[in-house]
DNA sequence: TAGATTGTTAATCGATTAACAATC
DNA sequence: TAGATTGTTAATCGATTAACAATC
């Protein structure tokens, strides 16, 4: 079986409540604590980790640190992973100073621009012209963009940035791109989550269903 | 059947759509036209239009007009939909002053912040102290926030947006907060999101299933 | 009419959960 | 030992899709 989405993204809470507990002093977990923190069934936490080949031992749980180790491996945390910022508008250079990266094992090596006026190669976090994108990426090996421009820029540069050897992209623009072959494309709309609550928040007579 | 978060978020997604079809000079789709669009089967699209008695005509589809009609109804497009923003950093300055709310039918009316230095009830939206918070949001019948606030204060600000009457809140803390029953939320989390695509791309021999 | 499309029922698929043997 | 917990298999649940009668 082929690990889901859904399954990496419960990984990854897993490991964010693993280190919680672990400044706690907790040395082992059981399947039971994990699914009550994040309100699963301790039976699909152990699924998922016997997915990974996370042992524990009967009666005696999983131990904190070993669990951590084998997470951080999968999710790629024993490698900074580099990520670029394409479009550096408001919410582009929000997020390209957001200083969340580092502790997750992230790092925004540079911003991009097609607006010349933005351009600023001696910055702390350097922004350069589109047409940097492939040299830039190779240089620094990265392989997830975040993508943070207009709408109608957004369909025409996926084909830059697959050029430039980008893998995945994480797209803000209001408008929801498909993953290709090629490349996957995770969409973040605040519009169209703001448009999701709303519905249920104005229909809370219909019992909500998540 | 009640409709669950993917339905909805499927109806906007055909929403939009059909604006674009619509443009495009479409006065009637067919439930093949959407399901081509959205990358899904004509079956789920018929199935959920049959839940929300949204009906065609045999052989003639579906008329673009009718359709979007309910559907704005459906999703609150036919009233203004007012939103506050709590946490005023860099993050949440960018969403205030986003500009792809209104045409969505949605208005930031204010937002509010626990640092004075950058309160200004006289800016264009104006930035309140959390004192304010139960007025404003009464004064402007608001039910959704959007919280941009650091780690450590959004879960003791969930209570306070409770008793303000906040139903739905939309998280940019990356921190998994749980829907209760009194209160919607939604998680944005960049960095859960930049992991995710980190490790489809790091293990693209493993076939990406989404 | 023949062909195409809806609306719905039944079948399938995949993900979650229950159950339980193994065992610490 | 008795009780608790893992690891896995089988059952359940829900969502998607196939099939098809109705009909335009």
């Amino acid at each position: 079986m082929k690990p889901t989405e859904e399954i990496i993204r419960r990984l990854s809470n897993y490991r964010r409540v693993l280190y919680k507990l672990k400044s706690l002093g907790f040395i082992k977990v059981f399947s039971d604590n994990l699914g009550d923190a994040l309100g699963i069934s301790p039976t699909q936490v152990r699924k998922d980790f016997s997915l990974f080949k996370i042992t524990g031992k009967k009666k005696g749980g999983y131990e904190v640190e070993v669990i951590l180790e084998r997470l951080n491996t999968i999710l790629g945390k024993d490698v900074i992973q580099n990520v670029i910022v394409v479009g550096c508008g408001k919410m582009g250079s929000a997020l390209m100073n957001y200083n969340g990266f580092a502790s997750e094992g992230m790092r925004v090596v540079a911003g991009f621009d097609a607006d010349p006026s933005l351009v600023d190669p001696e910055a702390r976090i350097p922004i350069y012209g589109l047409e940097d994108l492939s040299k830039i990426s190779q240089q620094f090996d990265v392989k997830v963009a975040i993508m943070t421009v207009p709408e109608s820029r957004a369909p025409q540069l996926i084909d830059s940035l697959n050029e430039a050897g980008i893998k995945g992209i994480l797209n803000f623009a209001p408008i929801e791109l498909k993953s290709r072959n090629d490349c996957l494309i995770h969409n973040i709309s605040i519009l169209l989550e703001l448009e999701n609550m709303i519905y249920f928040v104005n229909n809370l007579d219909d019992k909500i269903v998540i």
